[in-house]
Formats: C-alpha cells, structure tokens, sequence
DNA sequence: AGTAAATATCGACTTTTCTCGATTTATCGA
DNA sequence: TCGATAAATCGAGAAAAGTCGATATTTACT
C-alpha cells in the first residue's frame, strides 16, 4: 500500500466509494439475493459477484467490472473467481495501512 | 471533515499531493526564499504564500491559486490573508480526522 | 463440440478535469 | 489617487475519466 495519485483517483468516484461501503456489509446492503445467499458467498466464495454489485449500482456491467477491478489495481479489493463467478471483496489490511499512511505520511 | 467523492477528487491529483507533502516541511521544501524566511512566514504569518508555491510546482499561478483553494474548501489546508499575501498551511486537526474515519468510516 | 452464462475487454461518445493566458480584485506605498 | 504587486477569477482548448453497447473470453453443462 501507498499513497499515490492512482489510489485516490480510485476514491474519487462516488460509486467506487459506495461499492466499498456496500462490501462492508453486505448482507444489509446487496438486496438482489437473499440474505443466507449473500453469507454463503462471503464465507464460502470470498466476496460478492459482480452482477450482484451490478445489480446495486444501476450501472453497465462493463462499467461496474472496471470499477471493480480498477479497486482491486490499487489495493483496495481483492477478488477469488469460482467457476464463471468472480467474487470481491474488501482487502482489510490495505484499507488500515492506508489510514495509517494517512496519519502519519500525507 | 467527511468522506465523499470531492475529498478524494482533490487528493487524485499529483500536484495536490505534492503541495500537502511540501507544506508538512516547508523549511526544507521551499526553497525559493530562505530557511530564516520560511521559518518566519509559517509561526508569524501562518503558512506559505501563494508565489512560494508556485514556484515550487512549475505550474501557472492561476492553476496553483485554484489547487490551494480547492484543497482548502475540503478541509485539507487552511489560510490566513495578511495585506497583499495568503498564507496556506496544513489543517493537521482535519487530516488526523480523516485517518480516523478513512479507518472507521470506509 | 455446442450452447449458455458470467465476466472482461474494446471502441466510441459524453462529461469532467487540467492548464494556460488574460483579466479582475485587493492591498500597499509613493 | 496612481501604479505596482499578490492573489483570485474567467474563458477556452487539450487531456483524462465516465459510461455505454458490442464483442471476446472463460467456464460449466449437455
């Protein structure tokens, strides 16, 4: 993780920052699937599946597919692909290092 | 302070990120006047002018004049106006707060 | 092998941001 | 009050990001 133009250029879209408010909780927050279904992925499959995120965001799914993957160049989201599914998910880690790197290197 | 798409927006660009970085250590990052004369702007008239900071960059003064105030109406630098001159500087209180929510919040 | 489904990539157009030079505003000193 | 200086604002053209529909790729199931 660090501090560069490409990480805050990926902040700097509203629904990048939903998608990952959204993957924060995602058993409140992604709706087009039931609730047990949404567990099972994220405990079984590592992360939500795009079109599930697709579904949320109203957007293309080329669109959100960038999105999600221009998250993942920059440390924010990691992803597992199951079969045809691609699952993402937050990288934790990152996002304390960059809390960090934000007290104590910006 | 709060999380949202024109704090991220004005932290994607490099020229931004470089002024924060060079008004965290103005004495040794601003070197178009002396040390003596850094050290007296920033405690006597609290922070760095205008032309200081555009030198530093390379870049227009209007294009510079707009980055400080962008990165001011987000709450990352602050300013003081003394006669002709603006004086800009960290708003450290509002940086702290943001690794605290980039922590918590995101 | 052939079809279908999920995701990723591509190409094009629209919108936003970057950046400049010119101008305006604010302030100081003669 | 006039001229000079610092900063802010304005308008325009260039560059980058947003967004879509179409297409390609990957994988699963017959």
């Amino acid at each position: 993780m660090e501090i560069n133009e490409k990480l805050f250029k990926a902040l700097a879209n509203q629904t990048r920052l939903d998608i990952l408010q959204w993957l924060k909780d995602p058993e409140k927050e992604i709706t087009s699937v039931s609730c047990e279904t949404v567990r099972y992925m994220m405990t079984e499959k590592g992360g939500i599946c795009v079109q599930d995120i697709v579904k949320k965001a109203g957007l293309a799914q080329s669109t959100v597919s960038k999105y999600l993957s221009d998250l993942q160049d920059c440390g924010l989201l990691e992803s597992e692909r199951h079969g045809k599914w691609t699952y993402y998910r937050r990288n934790e880690a990152n996002l304390q290092a960059l809390a960090k790197l934000i007290a104590t290197a910006l």
